[in-house]
DNA sequence: TGAGTTTCTCAGGAAAATCACAGACTCCGG
DNA sequence: CCGGAGTCTGTGATTTTCCTGAGAAACTCA
């Protein structure tokens, strides 16, 4: 079930209206405080743990719809605790955490089952998107929730990843395609600068603020190129988007 | 019966409309773990069992639909298992598990009565689309649903492993093949590297990810080539297969 | 066994995406 | 009408990602 909340976002919900449920767990604390607070901001209930024992055992009674479960656990293999978890809960989806480079090995096999992951660091955008498309396909939210987010003539498809103004198909690069998604989902709100970099992109990324931007130029190119424009300036606070009648 | 579900992927259902049930059964725990879990994606309902004797009580209180069974068990060898199983459940196909040096006329006297095997190690892909031929063919399933998948004027036969683009004839190696199907059964869609490596080939490939990539390369050769191309690139996330007129 | 086929690794090169920098532009108050 | 803060965007360097040819190894089938 999806239903709209008074700031204009769609939440995910489960069939019986109650808030989705995910459990986070990382080992570092300033990880776990952060998709925390990112989730929560979702209008999910969170709970955390720091270690493989923590998150069995709070798996056990939060009983949630998904988890975000690093790889890398001091007590345990996040193999070990999925195995575990998944005796007890044999259709809560997981979203792994791993290490850019200590990927490829272990991952393997893990996204068969409907599973996924991303590589730290990420951004928040991402995690959001992958959690929101593993419990939409999980069942636990509403079937009928689908994956197009539409703001006047603009649609962009979660699942194809296509974006179209008009009907007409617009190619964007990744980056592109999440700041995109971001506003999109925030539509008729003007987002900060620091918002949105805090959002799109990774919690790493130690460059120049002006990439937002850079960024919204692009977006502008390829979506308001002589049309009506849909994403607008807001001197001294930020950008929004909205459609383009308004 | 068959039904779309919210990802666009077809589901086998019984006639009833309830899931189709499977049981596996495997000695290794990392066996039944990724085949429950891959089959669970399915949309079906999974037992599993660990050896012969659970093998068969399981069997007789779960009713399956359709059964996959190792041939080698701690306690009791495939054959005597089956014959148990056949004494209850006289009409339920079974997917034979064996090791890629067995004897292969063992099992061929088997596959005779409409049942079916796969060599370890094998794919997901693999061990999926034989379950689905079984259990259509069993009548456990809507009898109407057929085993063409077709995107475009493109079309692939489950059963026969006929592809053609418009019309004319394209042969395709094993593993092509696999990977166009895995491709058109989630047409629109984007798949990462991750996941189509997940899937097609077998669960213990330990190469290198870029094989992917050469074999997206092979099949556009042979599908796309001066034609629309149906199979596209999202940088940085994967590849999806959609109709050349979109 | 041996020829043809298939699978896969490796590596070079092409293409695309990301981002820093800097100058141009715009808005707004004085 | 001027100046400054804030914003926009062209240029190009760097990095990332992808494509594909060549060839080795494994496999298949007669």
């Amino acid at each position: 079930m999806t239903t709209t909340s008074p700031q204009g976002r769609t939440e995910l919900l489960r069939p019986d209206g109650s808030p989705v449920r995910v459990l986070v767990v990382d080992d570092e604390l300033s990880i776990t405080e952060l998709l925390s607070m990112a989730l929560r901001y979702e209008g999910w209930q969170i709970r955390s743990a720091g270690d493989g024992t923590g998150a069995i055992q709070t798996a056990r009674e939060f009983r949630p719809d998904a988890v975000v479960l690093d790889m890398m656990l001091p007590d345990m293999d996040g193999l070990t605790v999925l195995g575990r978890m998944r005796r007890e809960l044999p259709d809560v989806p997981v979203l792994f955490l791993t290490a850019k480079d200590a990927v490829e090995d272990r991952i393997a096999g893990l996204t068969a089952g409907g599973d996924d992951y991303v590589t730290k660091p990420f951004s928040l955008e991402e995690v959001v998107a992958r959690l929101r498309g593993l419990i939409r396909r999980s069942g636990a939210a509403d079937r009928r929730s689908d994956s197009v987010l539409i703001v006047g003539d603009l649609t962009l498809d979660e699942d194809s990843h296509e974006v179209s103004r008009a009907g007409e198909g617009i190619h964007l690069t990744a980056t592109e395609f999440e700041l995109l998604r971001f506003l999109m989902r925030n539509p008729r709100r003007v987002l900060s600068k620091a918002q949105i970099l805090d959002r799109v992109w990774s919690y790493d990324f130690g460059g120049q603020a002006n990439v937002v931007e850079l960024y919204i130029s692009y977006l502008r190119r390829k979506i308001d190129a002589g049309r009506e424009p849909m994403i607008h300036t807001r001197r001294g606070a930020g950008y929004l988007i909205k459609p383009a009648a308004s």
